[in-house]
DNA sequence: GACCTGCTGCGGTTTG
């Protein structure tokens, strides 16, 4: 029989038949192409990807059977590496692929190599006895930085990379790229295939992936399934809040349509409210309290598997859950997604909708749930964008010299490199292609002497040229020291949350728990808890039955919505008349129109408000929260210039405000002025304190490039104070001793691009020069004015004293409006 | 009567 009968026979023996993009993913691996599957619904891309492999061995092992009659197998190489950005989805895959392989009668070693494989596992791995790998880019840089790795390697056929997406836009991404790199080197036979959601640029995810070369086939797995998105329409949207982000006030009719189905995946934006939602839902559970969960990223790994334990055994009713449940293993019992207030991107809202029960057939579906009132808006956008197929780009990193000097490391430590060799592999990934001599230079400079200012201390000094040209780490402290620093994701500062008889819940930032006293109560892991006492970056904890608490408020990500949605929400506000939630919204528009105006696409609306708490000036660029801080740092900055002020700021994705303390008197033609491109770069540094920025961001890059301690495994980790004090103090050395150190410039140059998103406020401004400006002069903060006011005072005030405020300024407009 | 904007991800030990 032939390998492809084979394969076809196994599909038929589970009543399916190969679509037709496997079997064009199979045809291009076999004519020793690489490329990229992209798709929408994640089904079947498992086996697009691994069916090529497979053919190609059971044509292999038909030869060999016939020529090795009789004769005892010899050594077999590795064959395929699958990169997988997650543990979880490495020890389902290594599961997965090794059943069909067994399916199909060859016998293969399939095995996982992340840091939580088992000991035989990593043995197999590190012994060079198998065939199929599957692991993480951080633990195929480990290997990469044995010596004995290199061997292994030599006769790979391919290289799969899962979720392409999710790592692409990272550091992670470059880390995969340069090892993808070295393994091309190592092995020049191999292929490389990438699976990947949908993505606003998919001709970036491969060449950011796949060699450089003839452009590569990127298959599509049949159409994308149709999904609906549904608004929970709040009774009487006048009534309904402003202002606002929990959404509570919702309870009762999200209660309602949990109990309608089996089982809910319930999503919210932080972790935060992920906290507060479940401690809501918990107070008016109609049931066994067993049957609710809640799911996020600050959970130990205990208490997160026994709620992915009930997901998959369907003993679960709810699940709260931030993006720690984006990804990850299949729950097929899902049969509901609920989306807590924005979705601040399609591509995200997408991915959630799509955790939700596949059936053939039907269609998928999430229910938003609004947590004010402009987030209707939100929602008809995301709508009309899924259906216009517009989905948000990731963007690879550019030159990332610190992920660069961790590579160079890597491969030192793992035989050693030459310095031309290694130069022209680097510069054969994308995000390197552009790596200039000197540059290169002074990586190499970097980490054998430490660099100017650095050469002094011996722990820098981590590589070594010996004589024969080559480099190399013969120190094993370094060598070790490099290993436990390997990666690019930061992650410092968090204390660690235990009950005084062992078991761990998680981890809470250090400055939240730091402002407790014991005895003190506070909301965790869906617990009332107790402080006991704080020790060693642990802090012991008592169960409290009954009574209240603060919930931790984590630092993370700021989660903007993306600029293709607020743009959008922009169109939608201006043209929609006919969604659901466009209807809903149109009393409160008309407010808006009525008092300033309605915002429309080519116009920039400007709304200048007199108080008794001052005037406010509130721009609507609809831009994403990001691009506003920017903007509103490099407005109040450039206004400081013309006459000394103070202002307030405040920002949220649809536009921001300024609150001088000296009134200003504004108008079109100074604002036109105002919002220039022309020396942006400069007066956004003045405005936005790029030094400090820098600064902040030196910590990740100090950590990537090996300049700080890692701390050692089964000691105390280092708290968030010294860890700042230290890469502070290297900051500080480094600016005043070698102020062009590569590090500092890369510190800059992504506090600027990632920060403050220069780029993206150039080609704003730019696209505003033709844009009419539209100054309204309302008497009082208009709907979407409002939400900006209260998050300026929220910044100002005690919580009391900005509950007061809000709630009166609230009274105000409504007898204001005749409501 | 209207309040709770800060996500996710990984990683070492080796000589019994």
């Amino acid at each position: 029989m032939t390998p492809l009968a084979r394969l076809q026979q196994w599909f038929a023996a589970r009543g399916w038949k190969p679509l037709p993009f496997q079997r064009q993913a199979w045809r291009h691996y076999l004519a020793g192409e690489s490329g990229l599957i992209h798709t929408p619904t994640g089904s079947g891309k498992t086996l697009a990807a691994f069916g090529g492999p497979l053919l190609e061995a059971l044509a292999d092992s038909g030869e060999r059977a016939s020529k090795d009659k009789g004769r005892k197998r010899t050594a077999r190489p590795l064959r395929v590496v699958w990169i997988t950005p997650l543990r979880a989805l490495a020890a389902d895959t290594t599961r997965a692929l090794g059943d069909v392989a067994a399916d199909l009668g060859l016998s293969w070693a399939v095995a996982q190599r992340t840091g939580d494989a088992s000991a035989r596992d990593k043995r197999l791995a590190r012994g060079g006895k198998l065939d199929v790998l599957v692991t993480t880019p951080e633990s195929l840089s480990l290997l990469l930085s044995y010596p004995d790795s290199a061997p292994m390697f030599a006769a790979l056929r391919c290289v799969v990379v899962d979720e392409w997406h999710e790592l692409m836009g990272s550091k992670r991404g470059i880390q995969t790229q340069l090892a993808l790199a070295r393994l091309r080197r190592l092995s020049p036979g191999m292929r490389t295939w990438g699976l990947s959601a949908t993505l606003g640029n998919l001709d970036e995810a491969c060449r950011a992936l796949l060699p450089p070369g003839t452009p590569p086939p990127v298959l599509s797995a049949a159409r994308p399934r149709p999904m609906t998105l549904e608004t929970l329409l709040p009774a009487d949207v006048v009534r309904f809040p402003w202002s606002g982000h929990l959404g509570l006030s919702q309870l009762a009719g999200v209660l309602e349509r949990l109990f309608a189905v089996r089982t809910t995946l319930l999503f919210t934006n932080t972790r935060a409210h992920a906290e507060l939602w479940h401690q809501a839902l918990a107070s008016v559970w109609p049931e066994d309290a067993g049957t609710l969960a809640l799911h996020h990223g600050s959970l130990g790994p205990a208490v997160r598997q026994q709620a992915e334990a009930g997901l998959r055994d369907a003993s679960l009713r709810c699940v709260v859950a931030t993006s720690s449940l984006d990804l990850g293993v299949d729950f097929p019992s899902v049969d509901q997604v609920i989306q807590i207030g924005s979705p601040k991107g399609v591509a995200r809202l997408l991915q959630r909708a799509g955790r939700a029960r596949h059936r053939p057939g039907e269609t998928g579906h999430v229910l938003c749930v609004p947590t004010h009132a402009l987030e209707l808006a939100e929602y008809a956008a995301t709508r009309t964008s899924i259906a216009e197929g517009v989905v948000e780009t990731r963007r690879p990193p550019r030159l990332p010299l610190d992920v660069l000097a961790q590579h160079c490391v890597t491969v030192a430590l793992g035989g050693g490199f030459d310095d031309a060799a290694l130069l022209a592999e680097v510069r054969t990934t994308d995000a390197f292609a552009a790596l200039d001599d000197t540059t290169w230079k002074r990586v190499l400079d970097f980490i054998v002497r430490g660099g100017d200012a650095l050469e002094h201390y011996p722990e820098y000094r981590r590589v070594v040229r010996d004589d024969d040209g080559m480099y190399r780490v013969h120190d094993r402290v370094a060598a070790l020291r490099h290993r436990l620093s390997i990666g690019t994701i930061a992650s410092d500062g968090n204390i660690a949350v235990k009950f005084l008889r062992g078991g761990g819940l998680g981890a809470v930032e250090e400055a939240f728990l730091s402002r407790l006293r014991p005895g003190d109560r506070f909301r965790f892991a869906g617990r009332l808890l107790e402080l006991v006492r704080l020790q060693d970056m642990t802090a012991y904890v008592r169960l409290v039955k009954q009574g209240d608490g603060v919930v931790p408020r984590w630092m993370g990500g700021r989660m903007p919505l993306s600029s293709r949605l607020a743009a959008q929400v922009r169109t939608t506000l201006a043209s929609d008349r006919t969604s659901p939630e466009m209807r809903a919204l149109q009393p409160l528009l008309a407010v808006q129109a009525r008092v300033s105006h309605v915002p429309a696409p080519d116009v920039l609306l400007v709304e200048v408000v007199r108080r008794r708490d001052g005037q406010h000036v509130f721009v609507f660029p609809f831009a994403g929260r990001r691009a506003h801080e920017g903007l509103a740092a490099l407005l109040a900055w450039r206004l400081g210039q013309r006459q000394p002020n103070t202002f307030s700021l405040s920002a949220n994705d649809l536009g921001f405000m300024l609150s001088p303390q000296l009134p200003l008197s504004l108008d079109v033609g100074q604002l036109r002025g105002l919002l220039t491109p022309e020396n942006l770069v400069e007066d956004l540094t003045h405005g936005a304190n790029l030094g400090e920025l820098a600064r902040r961001q030196f910590r990740g890059i100090a950590r990537v490039a090996g300049l700080l301690p890692p701390s050692l495994p089964g000691r105390t980790p280092r708290s968030l104070r010294q860890l700042q004090a230290s890469s502070g103090l290297l900051f500080d050395v480094l600016s005043r001793h070698d102020p062009d150190h590569l590090l500092l410039g890369l510190a800059r140059r992504e506090a600027l691009e990632e920060d403050l998103q220069v780029a993206w406020i150039q080609t704003l401004l730019v696209g505003l020069m033709d844009h009419e400006i539209v100054l309204a002069r309302p008497e009082s903060l208009t709907p979407l004015a409002f939400p900006l006011w209260a998050d300026g005072m929220r910044a100002q005030l005690s919580t009391e004293a900005w509950q007061v405020r809000v709630k009166r300024a609230a009274e105000q407009l409504e007898r204001r409006h005749g409501r």
